[in-house]
DNA sequence: CATCGACCTTGATCTGGATCAATGCTGGGT
DNA sequence: ACCCAGCATTGATCCAGATCAAGGTCGATG
């Protein structure tokens, strides 16, 4: 995933609010919509000929940070692959809003909406710039509904995104405000070599958001964690001393594990 | 935990007609796996050829109220298909549970974990006596592999399941305990004759539990109704009054409506 | 009819975390 | 350097809903 030349981000809309449909010119040659669909690797059993199509009316955008994709309760007007950056998808009620899920790169956003003609049951925020393939939607469901493998790269994707969902609603059910962030903690620092200081991948709101818990407790309960041996300024967590956080805190592989996007394949290799 | 016939705590396995096992015995009178395949309306454009071979090694299980149909962490056997009763996905730590989804007919249990080849994510426990065709899991993957309009029925049936669980996440975080029995109770006055009175379609418990309260939250939450010209005893609901009900608690179709699985079609009509 | 076991209800109490309200910190623009 | 806007911290307060603890109701069973 080469760098997109900022010359060639003609494709990019801005809609703050609203659908970011945009009557773009067909695709322009270098991080085009089809180096992006080529470079994704759940959709590697997909024939060429199938990425050709769907990348044949697609745009590349890059949207900013603090954009609006699509609304609640809007009908899908096309599968959107987000490339790289980030985007939250709240569930919105009158006023209030609630985090449904983070997106990270690379995944479609909320593809049971276009599969089903839908509307959307979120909103869909961008938090990082981002970038995203723009696919019809009747084009996505066409090439669905051609194309044997494609049906079965989406299956994996979808079936994924699931047990997200399942997992983050158990953890915010079943542990506390501080289990939630020694977790998250834990899972975070022991991916680096120990003793190194790690970095908040985010602002701490976000973070907070993605917990399910206001700042403030966020903030409260971090400060809390050096009962357990980890120190926090800033956005570093150190952890001088490991042992009494896994002591406190089990990371539990059927709530916290990563959760990758699998091709699908009938058979163990 | 309370099972009432814990005696014959697991399922017996009831082979469409005669005790073998491989029957693919064509149409029977009594129920077999292969007449509850072919009278599930999201498989109606798999064609005859898959749901035969799907019930080929298929068995068709009648499992008491209190079973247990598998574990947390357990690697999935079978694709199981819920075909009458009702079935709780409970996610588990430790000593707690808490209910993920419950399942109607006529539906799959967790086909993410299946696909994948991943751990389940919850426990399934029957709550109402249920049957259910049991399909080997490289059976239900190998026909996936093979047959597209499968796989395009399974793509709608998860979606409309992930669809599921995104209201559900929502109706929990962005409404009070009362809002949700107020607008549960509204969805299912409403589909009934004005003044009629309406019985609960289960047992209280499990209906607080569907709305992630406390039993006792919901039974205060319940006598506390007739503020809105709500009458309760028993199981019975009556509703002299509909106007109030409906001033104060706002039926949302992103988190209320129905949420039926869709056959897959590219385009409308 | 008396007993028992499952539910449900009702009351009293507790508490995790939200909310409200300042106050600090930091980095970017003129 | 200064100011200003966003974010983070800290403290005080509040409250929805959980939890604990008795009863109450109803149907099945001996």
């Amino acid at each position: 995933m080469g760098q997109p030349s900022l010359m060639e981000a003609n494709a990019f809309t801005e809609a703050p609010d609203g659908p970011s449909a945009a009557g773009s010119t067909a695709n322009f040659p270098l991080p085009s919509a089809r180096s992006a669909l080529g470079g994704t690797p759940w959709l590697d059993r997909v024939p060429a000929a199938t990425l050709d199509r769907l990348a044949d009316l697609a745009v590349l955008h890059r949207v900013p940070s603090g954009s609006t994709l699509f609304e609640q309760a809007e009908i899908p007007s096309f599968a959107q692959l987000l490339v790289s950056g980030s985007v939250a998808l709240l569930g919105v009620s009158g006023t209030a809003e609630t985090l449904i899920e983070l997106v990270r790169p690379i995944d479609l956003l909320l593809p049971a909406a276009v599969l089903n003609r839908q509307p959307f049951l979120a909103r869909a925020r961008v938090l990082e710039e981002a970038h995203l393939v723009l696919i019809q939607a009747e084009v996505f469901r066409d090439a669905l509904a051609t194309d044997h493998a494609l049906c079965l790269a989406v299956l994996g994707c979808l079936a994924t995104q699931f047990r997200r969902q399942i997992k983050l609603a158990k953890t915010l059910k079943l542990r506390s405000a501080e289990e939630r962030v020694g977790c998250y903690l834990l899972g975070l620092v022991q991916e680096a070599a120990p003793g190194v200081p790690v970095r908040l991948p985010m602002e701490k709101r976000f973070i907070a958001w993605q917990l399910g818990m206001a700042r403030e407790t966020f903030s409260r309960v971090l400060t809390g964690m050096e009962r357990y041996g980890l120190h926090i300024s800033g956005d570093v967590v150190e952890v001088p001393d490991a042992p009494p956080l896994r002591a406190r805190f089990r990371l539990d592989p059927q709530i916290d594990g990563p959760e990758p996007i699998l091709p699908f394949s009938p058979r163990r290799y």
